[in-house]
DNA sequence: CGGAAGATTGACGGGCGTCAACCATCGTGG
DNA sequence: CCACGATGGTTGACGCCCGTCAATCTTCCG
């Protein structure tokens, strides 16, 4: 069930029964399961599906001749691996399972099934794609202006969020199931500095953090260390004029 | 005319006569002419074209609370700003002119035009999409993963690449009219570092820069420095099957 | 219970930022 | 044609943020 798929589209516009039942249809071929640390699609690889994450997380790497590591995205329930990727030849980076990882894997012509007879789920699907690309964006400035502080709070926040969008925080907390070499690979930095830095905001009360638990007691605090400015997430039901179920569009004053 | 434009769709596919002249006529409508560091959108405006640059340089951007100032991507001749633009509300960041910059401002409706009757231009663009967001990610990698000297030469075998594909180089040499600022700004470091790499760079003859004028007389040396793949740039041809000559696909031999 | 993966701590050093001064270049107007 | 101011480039001094290395502790899982 691609619930949590739906879940997020929802914040963008609102869909009918038929569109869920084409989310689920479609989310409901190719099931796989992959253990943590596997590849699920190497760079070079030809892309050959669309990548529905259904349970577990995942994340987009490269690795330089060096040997270094950047994690360019994470990838949780919900969350899309390149809805347009057929259009290229090859992958230029991988995509791999941080933890075990359900997803189902879409054909080509499933999407194209999905996107030509559901518009509004099409339009919800441009709206992913461009988050997407905001998100993108975003860590490019997390990574080029923000201390090391500003920076893992800043992806915590974001993480934190994203995961609220598909019903997958309990109150002020949720599960944070990455360790943290894989924080430092995603933020530029090293293991070690990342622990100190995570002990410099439990010591400031801005987190709590155990085991895979992570706590933002505060979360508009956390975003005033982060210099956190969600307007790039664009979850405000921004395509609430294509909703299904025709909510008129001035609020009664 | 937007040369620039075609020259680098062809990179992905050949276009046919017709496919150019409705590429020539959506790009001659709405001409603009901004001058230097004005902004073309700013953050927070709804968009309401595309923009289609046509002379000059222009650059997203986006700053921080604090002041500092992420340059997140550069727009050369042949760029598109946000083909997709229009299924969001918002402006999440700024565009603004580098060097005074002609522009196309290209309607909603235009572009559906466009798109409508050109099926191989609509993929060529789908290409051009792609390929913006794997620049993106490799900006990505580029601030998390690499150190000031590759950092800086990896930007600049970036830029001259692209400007080869829109047919902006003389030999190998090209314009390259950025200050040392905004050099800093792309790549997260201060401009007065910026400067001793550049040097380091000139001293080693990895690069003449003068004037606004760019030489790398060996870029595959160059690419050594910068830890540079250019597999991201998905630039040969790889829409070849979809050629309005029938080209066809397998060599002779 | 044992081994591996992950987290934590300390010592040390270097890459790069900041500050501040000075030089070079260029467009503009008198 | 040159003066001049603004913008951009260059240099040096200094220091801190964060990386590296290496040891140790904790957690987890079979």
């Amino acid at each position: 069930m691609p619930q949590h798929l739906i879940r997020k589209l929802e914040q963008f516009t609102r869909l009918c029964h038929e569109d869920r039942c084409a989310l689920v249809e479609t989310a409901n071929q190719r099931p796989r399961l992959y253990g943590a640390h596997q590849d699920i699609i190497r760079e070079g690889d030809t892309p050959e599906h669309v990548n529905l994450i259904l349970d577990g997380w995942a994340c987009r790497y490269k690795t330089l001749e060096n040997g270094r590591r950047q994690i360019i995205s994470f990838f949780m329930p919900g969350d899309l691996c390149d809805p347009h990727i057929f259009v290229l030849r090859e992958m230029d980076h991988s995509i791999g399972a941080i933890t075990p990882v359900r997803f189902a894997e879409i054909s080509r012509a499933a999407m194209m099934r999905l996107t030509d007879r559901h518009p509004r789920v099409t339009r919800a699907l441009w709206w992913e794609t461009l988050v997407t690309a905001a998100i993108q964006r975003e860590w490019t400035v997390n990574l080029g202006q923000r201390t090391a502080l500003e920076r893992l709070a800043h992806l915590l926040c974001e993480l934190f969020i994203r995961l609220r969008a598909v019903g997958l925080t309990d109150g002020d907390s949720c599960l944070l199931p990455v360790t943290q070499v894989d924080l430092g690979d995603a933020t530029g930095l090293s293991n070690v500095h990342v622990n100190r830095v995570l002990q410099e905001l439990r010591a400031a009360g801005q987190i709590a953090l155990k085991g895979k638990r992570l706590t933002i007691p505060d979360l508009e605090a956390l975003q005033d260390v982060a210099l956190f400015n969600p307007n790039y997430l664009h979850l405000d039901r921004e395509g609430r004029h294509l909703d299904a179920n025709q909510t008129v569009e001035h609020t009664p004053g």
